[in-house]
DNA sequence: ACAATTTAATTGTTCGAACAATTAATGTCA
DNA sequence: TGACATTAATTGTTCGAACAATTAAATTGT
């Protein structure tokens, strides 16, 4: 550790030394100052190693006592049992889409803070509601905005059958390199409550999942309203036997 | 803005502006070296408050290129961004929790549906509202229901300030092998509208976190209620470089 | 024994500076 | 024209330094 290292091998080497057992749970890790002169960085890099294993949830630190380790693990690495994360990624394989309407479209300013992007840009928009397999009672109603380049997928054999961000994937080449996902509640306003069979103002959970490339370009987004009652979002997290 | 500002001030400014028009959807932002000039500031200030700006998903920036707004106002009060799973599983550490009631409960029927165990049994609960650092409006209603035999958390030196779980599992060594969470939309009922200083009625985010231990026994069940235009879930997924 | 005050260890914030990395725009050449 | 190299604007990373804020522990006073 006489090399001099950088923010991102600090906390690395912390990391394994944490899991090693080099410092126990309850135990306290040395001083900024002390890590500045182990690593030969200045405090500013040990900084940084120490904030992101904060947010990793492998220490804690506090004014006038110092660093504490918290856990030896990542927290990422606690599995989920049930569900990859892919499972957060995608609606389940049990339910089908189906198309309502799917147009070119302008974007207007409400829907630009959306899509973030500039308000008359032109977009491709599926209207859809997605059924359980076997039930005629809509899940949800499903907006999904596509750049315009990508509106081909509307005629892509299985259309209604996998999700459009695979579509776009395999028919152009373009893929997901970074996902967001946004979870708010809301009220059903009038035309979506129509659609779902639900009356007006009743609660529903509306999920917002942008798909942006490596460059951090936004190319889809899709809006989900699923009224209260039909609709859970869940999660399960298993602790990594180590 | 000749004064000398902090982090905090120059995002505040910025982000007024922003919602003022002053630098519309799309717009470039001025470069990091004139806002230090703009704001008589260090460049580690001021990126500091680009960065929260970005968290904040108010802007995204572009090395060679600058800083763009993508959206003029903040989604709500709080974003908890999830980088990594386990944040999921914690509140955001800005928040204080407020404890304004613990005491010993019988579980009714409905209630035993929820902490999965049978009416009659003796539970220990705590309410409490949490509210963001400095802010006088609570974010949400937090009710933690935990086995009896770990009441004593309420006596802990820093109740207020870490999560039960943590406290459990430091003063009775009961750690959390599985974590469920469920988020359902909800409309939020008289009480707990009057606690969060909402309409009742108005739709809310509603968090279920129930830790099991490794035989698989619930010793803890939390409920957030938090009000729509206060809080959005945010997940974030990044494609593994390989 | 207890309360109030002071001390000091440690983290938190801000500064100015230097250089690295990225990448859109520009220029060059076949 | 089109492929390739160069330039330069901007953000990204790291450094050393100084001082502020917090707060457990030590000290003092009653």
């Amino acid at each position: 550790m006489t090399i001099k290292s950088n923010d991102l091998e600090i906390s690395a080497i912390l990391e394994k030394e944490i899991k090693l057992g080099k410092y126990p749970i309850g135990s306290k890790l040395p001083t900024e100052d002390e890590l500045c002169k182990l690593f030969k960085a200045s405090r500013y890099s040990v900084r940084q190693a120490l904030g992101s294993m904060v947010s990793l949830g492998l220490i804690s630190r506090h004014k006038r006592l110092g660093s504490f380790v918290i856990s030896t693990t990542r927290v990422s690495q606690l599995i989920q049992s049930v569900a990859s994360i892919q499972q957060l990624l995608n609606y389940p394989k049990e339910t089908i889409r189906e198309t309502l309407r799917a147009e070119f479209i302008t974007v207007d300013h409400d829907l630009a803070e959306i899509l973030q992007c500039a308000p008359g840009d032109s977009w491709f928009r599926i209207i859809a509601l997605r059924f359980p397999k076997g039930s005629k009672i809509p899940l949800c109603q499903n907006n999904i905005y596509i750049l315009p380049q990508f509106a081909g997928v509307a005629k892509h054999k299985k259309h209604d059958q996998i999700p459009i961000a695979d579509q776009i994937s395999e028919m152009y080449g373009e893929v997901a390199d970074n996902t967001q996902i946004d979870i708010i509640a809301t009220n059903i306003d009038g035309s979506t409550a129509k659609m779902l069979k639900v009356k007006i103002g009743s609660p529903a959970l509306t999920v917002y999942r942008r798909y942006a490339n490596a460059k951090g370009n936004i190319f889809e987004v899709g809006i989900g309203v699923h009224p209260a009652e039909r609709y859970t979002y869940s999660f399960n997290f298993k602790r990594d036997a180590q």
